[in-house]
DNA sequence: CTTTTCGTTGCCACG
DNA sequence: ACGTGGCAACGAAAA
């Protein structure tokens, strides 16, 4: 090899969990003598950070890690599991290991920024060069905001002006094989230390006593891209709100969880996607596209990382300021799947059970928590979702949950979806509904999304009577989204006047 | 400055 | 089956 091979160098993952476009490893594999692959597990840093992944979330990533730690160890090398706080891991070990580089991905997360500063400061000191690559976002999210004076845009239409602009993002990395690994290697001592060895999910003090309907690792994301982009007519013709929120089998692609992780990179699913494309004489268009939603993507997480306090409504700046109700019997009974409106109960299970529902049926249950129905803040919506989605992203979360509750983004607040006729459009025999609150499958479809209003003996005649074994509904909806609907108009009067009055001060 | 148009995915009644 | 306008009417950006 030409260029010197001598460093010593950490690579830190931490989403990135993949060997395909990773430029940070790339470069501490050309670069470096020794290679020590590390992963953080920092419980006290996430509850600081009031991160809140919940078992099957935990679940997903370690299935990924153990495949890196077992492809690492293909290669002489392997994954350091680390437990506590990544300052005083790097502090020791630094030294410990004669280390003189660290490289990681660039993440854009305040919580991950404030400590990427701290790890920066120390490294520093202890003469370690730091090499950081973006990877995780299909642009370096600074420059987009630079590129747009300074701001992030706030409308797709915008956003999508910037990234016309931009031209295509950067093409993916090749994948990190075998001669990238040749002359890295660990001391023995490294490689057998015990201390970093995988950890689990009774370690965390966590239990998933259901299987895992989405399987985590790069192999099976790669797998999944393949199967998602085989029917060439299908991807040309994909738009987003035509897809059901409701069909047994996902009528999306589900990638959303290994992108989140990042053992699938968002830029080869984009240049995969772009040779389709390129092939074809017609495809759809963004916003509605599979494009259109990896730059919806691309989008939150440009806001976010440039609108202080993002996933809070308090000191945040785009946000809608709305007096939301404090309820927390709603709340519990809205997150557990007991709200007695069966589309609403059966996607909460889902969530529940399997890590990830359509954008629609999120859609449907966060608009009955937030405006429609339950008028709850979106923030205790984000968190049920945080802890139960596998492809909870800070950015997208945040965003999502302000579009849904017309905070912001969006601003349509009349059209409110219905617990009952929302789902009906794409499922009209409840067949979802049987599925997921099977003490329901024997409703006939006239009133599977409205059980309590069966006569007595058609609710016998099921084995199920509402009340006792399926709950009431909680609000009439008529009554609730009309009332919610009056005070949403109200707050947005007087926000209007609170606004131009504090202007005519400023004037 | 005002006016018009548009916005990834509402619901309902009517034809 | 599907399209349309009314509902009561948002904010951003184009015109």
């Amino acid at each position: 090899m030409a260029n010197k091979v001598q460093h010593s160098t950490i690579h830190w993952f931490r989403k990135g969990l993949r060997f395909h476009d990773n430029p940070s490893l790339l470069h501490a594999l050309r670069t470096s003598r020794h290679v020590y692959p590390v992963y953080v597990v920092d419980q006290n840093w996430m509850k600081e950070h009031d991160i809140r992944y919940g078992a099957n979330w935990w679940r997903f990533v370690i299935q990924c890690l153990e495949e890196l730690d077992t492809r690492l160890r293909k290669y002489g090398l392997r994954l350091f599991v680390v437990r506590g706080s990544a300052e005083d891991f790097f502090k020791e070990h630094f030294r410990k290991w004669k280390v003189t580089q660290l490289t990681h991905d660039v993440d854009t997360e305040p919580f991950y920024r404030i400590r990427d500063v701290a790890v920066r400061k120390i490294a520093s000191d202890m003469g370690v060069e730091v090499v950081t690559h973006v990877a995780h976002t299909l642009y370096d999210i600074d420059r987009t905001v630079e590129r747009n004076g300074g701001t992030p845009p706030l409308t797709y239409r915008k956003f999508l002006k910037v990234y016309n602009e931009m031209g295509k993002p950067p093409k993916e990395k090749e994948t990190a094989t075998t001669e990238h690994f040749a002359n890295c290697t660990l001391p023995p001592e490294a490689l057998q230390d015990k201390k970093f060895d995988m950890v689990t999910l009774e370690e965390l003090g966590m239990r998933c006593d259901f299987p895992a309907k989405f399987v985590g690792g790069e192999t099976e994301a790669l797998r999944r891209l393949e199967k998602s982009l085989e029917d060439k007519d299908w991807v040309l013709k994909f738009e987003k709100p035509k897809t059901s929120p409701n069909s047994l089998l996902p009528s999306t692609t589900v990638l959303s969880p290994y992108i989140t992780v990042g053992c699938l990179s968002a830029r080869l699913f984009y240049h995969q996607l772009d040779k389709i494309y390129s092939k074809a004489k017609n495809h759809s268009q963004p916003p509605v596209s599979l494009h259109g939603q990896l730059i919806w993507r691309e989008f939150f997480y440009t806001a976010a990382a440039h609108t202080p306090n993002f996933n809070q409504m308090e000191g945040n700046r785009v946000c809608l300021q709305i007096p939301w109700n404090k309820n927390d019997e709603h709340l519990t009974r809205w997150r557990n799947a007991q709200t007695g409106f069966p589309w609403i109960d059966a996607a909460m299970t889902q969530l529940r059970k399997e890590g990830w529902i359509h954008h629609l049926a999120r859609h449907a249950v966060a608009c009955f928590l937030t405006r429609g129905d339950l008028w709850i803040s979106w923030e205790e919506g984000m968190k049920v979702f945080e802890e139960l989605l596998l492809d909870a992203d800070w950015s997208l979360n945040a965003g999502n949950w302000m579009w849904l509750s017309a905070s912001a983004f969006f601003h349509q607040y009349f059209r409110v979806y219905s617990p009952i006729v929302f789902g009906k459009k794409t499922d009209p025999k409840g067949t979802f509904i049987r599925h997921y609150l099977p003490v329901l499958k024997n409703f006939p479809k006239e009133y599977i999304y409205e059980p309590w209003k069966a006569p007595r003996n058609v609710q016998e005649k099921a084995g199920c009577i509402v009340g006792k074994d399926y709950p009431r509904p909680i609000v009439d909806h008529k009554e609730a989204s009309q009332r919610n609907l009056d005070i949403m108009r109200d707050v947005r009067k007087d926000q209007k006047e609170t606004a131009s009055v504090t202007l005519g001060y400023g004037k």
